[in-house]
DNA sequence: GTAGCTGCAAATTCTTTGCAGTTGT
DNA sequence: ACAACTGCAAAGAATTTGCAGCTAC
C-alpha cells in the first residue's frame, strides 16, 4: 500500500526516439483524430472520433497508443482541473492553455510570459512551467454557445 | 420543557450556509494533517498522517471530508500531472505549485506574476491562472533526497 | 511465416455508496 | 435519545493486462 510510490511517471532509459510501433489503422486512426480536432483530446474522446473511421476500435487499443505516443513524444499529457486526464500532438513548440468556464474545452495558447525562475523560493532549480487560464472562450462570450 | 426557548440556539431546518458536518474527532484530525505538512496532501496522505492520530480512520472517511469540506470551501482540489488530485487548505490566498521532478512532491509559491490576460487570443476573457513549476525542490538539489 | 497489433474480458486502482454500529449534542 | 458520523465492504468508474486471433512485413 505504501511500500513502493504508485507514481510513475519517469520513463526508463529506454530509446526515446524509435517508433516501437507498426503503422496500423488504428494508429493513423488515432492520429488522424487528433489531426482532425486540434485540441486536447480524452481517451473517450479519441475512441469516438477514431472509431466513427474504425468501428471496431477498442478502448484499450486507444488506451495502449496514447501510452506509446506519448512515451515515443507524439503525444503529450495534458492534465487539468475536472480528473480526466488529456492528450494532445506534441508536434507544437511550448505552449500553454486555456480552459472555458463555461464549455470546459480546452484550447492552445501560443503566448508565453517565459521569465518565471524568479517565482520560485530560494534554492528551488526551476526547470519548466506549465500555465492554464480559465475563462469564457470566444464562443461562449459572444452568446453562440460552444460550437462543439 | 422546551416548549418556548427564549433564546434561538438551534439551527432552523433549512440554513444555506451552515456547517454540515459535526465537529468529531476524524475531521479534527484531517484537518490537523493539513495544518502539520502545510503542502498539498493526497487523500492516502491524508489518510496515513491522519490516521497517526486516529488508526481507526477510514479512506472513505477521508474521501467524505475531503470532498465536503471543498465544497464548504475549507480545501481546495490541485490537479497536477501525475493522475492524483491532491487537497490544500483554502486559507491562503492566490498562490501557485511547484512540483519536484525527483520525489514528486507539491510545494506552495507565493509569487505570482500577476499580469497574464494579455496572454489568450482575443475574443477570450480571462477570469483566472494557474501556474505549475517544475524542477528540484530544496531537499532534492542538497542531495539530501526527499525529506519525506 | 513470424512477430507484432487488436479486441474482448478479467484484473487493478481509485473513489463512492449502503448499512449497521458508534458518537456528539 | 436522536440524528449525524464512522468503518467495513460492495459497488462504480477509469485504466491496464492476458490471451487467442488477425495483420503487416
Amino acid at each position: 500500500m505504501m511500500g513502493a510510490p504508485s507514481i510513475a511517471l519517469a520513463v526508463p532509459p529506454e530509446r526515446p526516439c524509435q517508433t516501437m510501433q507498426r503503422p496500423t489503422r488504428q494508429r493513423a486512426a488515432i492520429a488522424d483524430a487528433f489531426a482532425s480536432q486540434g485540441r486536447p483530446l480524452s481517451p473517450q474522446e479519441v475512441l469516438e472520433i477514431a472509431g466513427a473511421a474504425l468501428p471496431a476500435l477498442g478502448i484499450a487499443t486507444v488506451y495502449r497508443h496514447l501510452k506509446s505516443m506519448t512515451e515515443e513524444g507524439l503525444l503529450r499529457v495534458v492534465t487539468l482541473p475536472g480528473g480526466l486526464p488529456l492528450y494532445e500532438p506534441a508536434t507544437h513548440d511550448h505552449h500553454h492553455h486555456f480552459q472555458c468556464n463555461s464549455c470546459r474545452r480546452v484550447f492552445d495558447i501560443q503566448a508565453c510570459p517565459g521569465d518565471l525562475k524568479g517565482m520560485a523560493p530560494p534554492g528551488f532549480l526551476v526547470e519548466g512551467h506549465e500555465i492554464t487560464l480559465y475563462g469564457q472562450c470566444k464562443d461562449c462570450l459572444s452568446g453562440a454557445g460552444p460550437a462543439a
